[in-house]
DNA sequence: TTAGACCGGTAACCTTTGTTACAGAGATTC
DNA sequence: GAATCTCTGTAACAAAGGTTACCGGTCTAA
C-alpha cells in the first residue's frame, strides 16, 4: 500500500476502505498552474489531496475572480462531492497552487462507499462541514473587513501554505485574488512597507512582521 | 401519518423512512421572529421545513450580521447538519422570518440513517449542495455587485418568499440584513421609487416593476 | 543591443458607500 | 392633546477603493 495514503488517511478510514481506496484510486500529478476544474465542468471523480495545494476560486459571468479557499494534503473538495453526487456542473475554479499529486476516486465509487463505510461517511461530513466554514470565513472578510485587512489575511495564508516568508508573487496576482486592482493593492504593500511589515521586491515580497 | 409529511417529502424519502420520521420526529411551531437558533449554540436536533419560511444569517464578534439566505418548506439547514454530527458549535443565527412549523428529528438518528437509508443519504447531500450553493450566491453578490443590485435582490427574493408584492419592513431592517446603514438604503429606495420601480409607503414598500 | 513586455510607484480624480446631523410626519402613550 | 417614539428625507461631509495616466526600472527575445 501506498505510503502517503497510509500515513495521511490512516486514522481517518477504516482499514478495509484503505485497502479499496488503494486498488481503485489513481494517483495524478499536477504542475503549478495546472487547471484541475473550471466553472461549467462536469466532475467524474473526487481528488484526495496527498501534498501540494490547490485553489478553490469562484467566477462569475463577467470574468470577476475571487479566492475563496486552499486545499491542503489530507482534504478533498466539497464541491466536487455534491457535483459528482447529483452530476451538476461545476460551480468553481481549481488551480495547482504548486506541484501536487492527488489520489482520483471515480464517482460509482462514492455511493458504494457511503453505504459501506461509516469513516467514509464521516469524512464527507467533515469535508463539507470544513468547507462551509471555509466559505463563511470568506463571507466575513469580504462583508466586514476592509481591503487591507483582508490583504494582512491574504498574506498569511500564503505563507502558511508555502512555509515561507518570502511570497513569489506580483501585485496584480494578488490583485486578482482579492478581487481588487493592482493599483490599490500597491497603495496597501507600500503602506505595509513602511509599517515595517514586509519589503517589496520585485516579483516578490519578504513578510516581516505580518 | 402527517399529511404534510408525505406531501412534502414523500418523493424525497423511501417510505420506510418516511414512517420512522412520523414515529420520532417532534412537531414544532414557530412564530414570526422567534430565534431558533444563536451563535454560539450547541445544535441537538435537525429541522425539516413544513411550511413557513427561516432566516438564516451570519453575525462577527462586533455584532455585524449579513443575511446568508432563507429555508423553506421540504428543506433543512445543512449548518445544522454538520453541528450536529461533529457537535461543533453553531456558526450561524436562525430566525423565523414567519410564522413556521417544523419537524425536530433528535441527533442520534442522523448517523443511523445515514447508513439505512440511501434515500437519507441524498437528501443530505442535497441539501449540502444546495446551501453551499446559497452561500456561493451571497458570495457572488456581495463581491461582484453593487449595493443598488444587492437590494433589488433582496426585495425580489422578499416578495418570493412572501408571495406579496408589498412589503413590511422598514428601511432599517433591510440596512441589517444586507449589513449596510438606514441612510444609504433609503437613497437607495429613493432612487428606485423615482425610477418607478417601487412605491414606499410608511413601514412597507409596494414592489411595482422590480 | 534595442524594442517590447512586464512590473511597480505615484498623482489626480471619481464613484460608491458610510457618517453625522437635523427636520418633519405618523403613531403611541399618558 | 401634549410628549415621546419611530420612521423617513435630505444635506454635507468623509473614507475607501477603483480608474486612468504616466514614468522609470528590469527582463527577454530578436
Amino acid at each position: 500500500m501506498q505510503n502517503e495514503l497510509t500515513r495521511l488517511y490512516g486514522n481517518v478510514f477504516q482499514p478495509e476502505l484503505l485497502e479499496e481506496i488503494d486498488n481503485i484510486a489513481v494517483k495524478k500529478e499536477v504542475k503549478a498552474g495546472d487547471v484541475l476544474i473550471n466553472i461549467g465542468d462536469y466532475v467524474r471523480s473526487m481528488p484526495l489531496l496527498l501534498n501540494g495545494v490547490i485553489k478553490i476560486s469562484r467566477r462569475n459571468e463577467e470574468g470577476n475572480e475571487l479566492l475563496l479557499y486552499f486545499l491542503e494534503k489530507g482534504e478533498t473538495c466539497a464541491m466536487t462531492l455534491t457535483c459528482c453526487v447529483a452530476h451538476h456542473k461545476s460551480e468553481i475554479k481549481a488551480v495547482a497552487e504548486m506541484d501536487t499529486e492527488l489520489l482520483m476516486i471515480p464517482v460509482q465509487k462514492m455511493e458504494e462507499w457511503s453505504s459501506k463505510y461509516k469513516s467514509w461517511r464521516n469524512f464527507v461530513f467533515d469535508s463539507y462541514h470544513n468547507r462551509l466554514m471555509e466559505v463563511l470565513q470568506s463571507i466575513d472578510s469580504i462583508a466586514f473587513s476592509n481591503l487591507d485587512e483582508r490583504l494582512v489575511k491574504y498574506l498569511q495564508e500564503k505563507e502558511k501554505i508555502t512555509e515561507s516568508k518570502t511570497l513569489h508573487l506580483t501585485h496584480q496576482e494578488i490583485a486578482n485574488d482579492l478581487h481588487s486592482s493592482r493599483v490599490v493593492i500597491s497603495r496597501l504593500l507600500k503602506k505595509l512597507e513602511n509599517q515595517h511589515k514586509l519589503k517589496i521586491q520585485r516579483n516578490s515580497i519578504e513578510l516581516l512582521a505580518v
